[in-house]
DNA sequence: TAGATTGTTAATCGATTAACAATC
DNA sequence: TAGATTGTTAATCGATTAACAATC
């Protein structure tokens, strides 16, 4: 299927993005887009559009463009979306309510089949339907369920811990949002959310418009 | 201050994480590090960190290194965390809980002064001792207490609709969570953070992992 | 001073863009 | 067929790395 053994990290994080705007286009009935058209939508360059989709293969057709649908299934299959995942959210506070609850509302093939904290008054409620169990059982209850990623939504100073108990279980993936870099071994596919970054990244920005504006 | 006019967003994107390597070692009581050093520590190349570091000025000391909070010091005036940021946040559901949660455990510069969403049943209700108020009432919230940023965490649909009244209140920032690209004029700075779309480079890594696993 | 490490210029590498032949 | 648009090679651009003179 692939045509290169090594696809830049930079081509990956735009599927996700072309996939989102190939679903909007979906939903609202087009069938075709050219890459043109799709420069125009996404705001990347119609050359870099074909250069990326063509390190995968030629999904296009001369003369006419790519089939909506078409090539949404393609980078669905590309990033592994064709397929389902369990998942376990470690820590129900907020952060992981809001995780349960975003997977619940946008429906995708990722599950949440585990909830896990350690707080006793937390253990024994529901979210979204699923029962907010014991920390000390996860390792048991990802071993049995065969689980595929472990979502870290502790505070930073257990979340290595956690991260290490999780592997040991054999998740293939984690996702991690508490705010440090977790270390894994290199089979275990690892997303660390660093959501205060972009904040700050957002605070710049803030202040190089606040001088521009100063300036004039 | 700053010595060049155009700083890459990849260099601007780093800062947020030296920073938070400098604040680990100044809790360690480290004084000073040298880009060698530094780079055993994060990843980077101790020839990018210099080169990262001298867009702004010279804060190293040859033959020693760079002082650890000094440095510190530095990379937070650049991001503009030495001043402080009001923030409002629409949408009260976990994700904008959360997101109120956060920024109280981990505090910082950012302080959210406002909670609204439209749902009659969360207005009134208090979440870390801030009320929440009704949606109607966002702009003249943001008008009279000069709010610097608007968080976005409402559901997708009305995200871009969200924006639009909190650039129109006159917001410098927004830091949006629904899984859309939000268009803002260019004098209000965006960060659209994609939480799903790290889930699916997730996917795609844990896949890859998978296929080498299966080759062997 | 000698040793260490920065600041900065030059070389390399990789990613993006442009161009165009292939083809539907 | 003629027109349109892809797939792909070549050119450009920018970012990273290497090297080393400056200097604490």
């Amino acid at each position: 299927m692939s045509k290169q053994t090594k696809i830049s990290n930079a081509v990956i994080q735009r599927l996700p993005r072309y996939r989102r705007y190939l679903n909007e286009l979906k939903k609202k009935g087009v069938d075709k887009i050219s890459s043109g058209e799709f420069s125009h939508l996404t705001g990347y360059t119609a050359s870099q559009i074909r250069q990326d989709l063509n390190n995968f293969g030629g999904f296009g057709q001369q003369g006419y463009g790519y089939s909506v649908e078409g090539l949404y299934n393609e980078i669905s299959a590309i990033l592994g979306l064709d397929k389902g995942y369990k998942m376990v959210v470690a820590g129900a506070g907020h952060l992981g309510q809001a995780i349960v609850n975003h997977t619940y509302y946008y429906k995708t093939g990722f599950i949440v089949t585990g909830i896990f904290d350690v707080n006793p008054d937390l253990i024994g409620t529901t979210i979204n339907g699923i029962r907010v169990m014991d920390y000390e059982n996860i390792v048991e209850f990802v071993e049995e369920n065969n689980i595929d990623i472990g979502v870290i939504c502790t505070p930073k100073e257990t979340a290595q811990e956690v991260a290490d108990k999780l592997c040991f279980a054999g998740v293939d993936g984690l996702w991690n949002f508490a705010p440090v870099d977790i270390e894994t071994p290199s089979y275990v596919a690892t997303e660390n959310v660093h959501i205060t970054d972009s904040l700050h990244s957002l605070a710049y920005h803030m202040n190089k418009n606040r001088e521009a504006a100063n300036k004039k």
